[in-house]
DNA sequence: CCTTTATAGTTTCATTTGTAACTTATTTGG
DNA sequence: CCAAATAAGTTACAAATGAAACTATAAAGG
């Protein structure tokens, strides 16, 4: 015998959960690329992807600018150190610090990626137009605002 | 010495990095409300929300309805059990299969949920008009779609 | 009818992930 | 100057996760 909804409360159309799917579906089709093909992780990619725009960086430098914490991020490091697409060294001013560089044939696998994701990023965008484009990053990024927001406000009641 | 960029590709401006940092964010503030009040995982929150909205249910049908594989299903569903907020039988007409419910306390926590959540996602859209909620929506939805063709694509390549 | 195949859900196993702890180096403050 | 505090990055440990394997049950096919 069914029973009717408690509060009628829709999963799918709660807002979180269609975030959560969204990004499932853009994530599962980018990370074909890097995994399949040069068996590098997410996190790999991410750091690579700094890199590939401005070396040499220290690990911290990479947590700011990738968004994936100091953790991920070092483990990232040595997971692209053994592949050989990075190298270190430690960073002359600081003993702390590394300075980290892709190496050359890091470089062609990051010049070989940028190719293939900026393909997939323009299928990923098929169908709308600029002006959604833009709307789509604003909204996503007015939300995301909001959220982090929600989060301080969540923490500063710890 | 810095270098310049390889091929001036930028990280915060690809499209499913924005989409990750942006998942991130809505879903590290909805976790607070089902975790910290009630140590209940992100899983289990959504099972209880299909059951809460139609019960009893199968695995198999909260498995269609969550968009969680079976396993984490099965182990949500085991968390729920444990807690005191499910309770479960033998189908009468499928020995293979489980007839879940959620018990008393289990319907009082969705409901208490339900209100926060509701709540929260209020909050997460706050400033957005109802016409840029719906394209929001759409939007995602759309790229979702555009995900989903280039993963089945993907695969059939396989 | 009976064997093979498929399904439902659980458990196992290996890997990944996040938090905490740690070591080394640098900075801060008295 | 020196002790305390902080920072950089790594490692350890426990929990989460995903794929594979598994058992019991049902369906399909000859």
């Amino acid at each position: 015998m069914k029973k009717g909804p408690l509060d009628a409360f829709q999963l799918e159309s709660f807002f979180p959960y269609l975030v959560r799917i969204y990004y499932r579906a853009v994530s599962q089709s980018v990370s074909n690329i890097y995994e399949r093909e040069y068996n590098i992780t997410v996190s790999e990619w991410r750091a690579m992807a700094v890199l590939g725009n401005e070396q040499p960086l220290s690990a911290g430098e990479i947590v700011k600018r990738s968004s994936i914490d100091k953790v991920r991020v070092s483990r990232a490091i040595a997971g692209l150190t053994k592949a050989g697409y990075l190298e270190r060294r430690v960073d002359e001013n600081d003993r702390r610090k590394v300075a980290l560089q892709l190496t050359r044939s890091g470089q062609l696998v990051f010049q070989d990626l940028v190719a293939k994701v900026r393909q997939l990023e323009e299928e990923l965008l098929a169908g709308l137009s600029e002006d959604e484009r833009d709307q789509l990053r604003n909204l996503m990024a007015k939300v995301r605002k909001n959220a982090t927001e929600i989060e301080a406000r969540y923490h500063s009641e710890d």
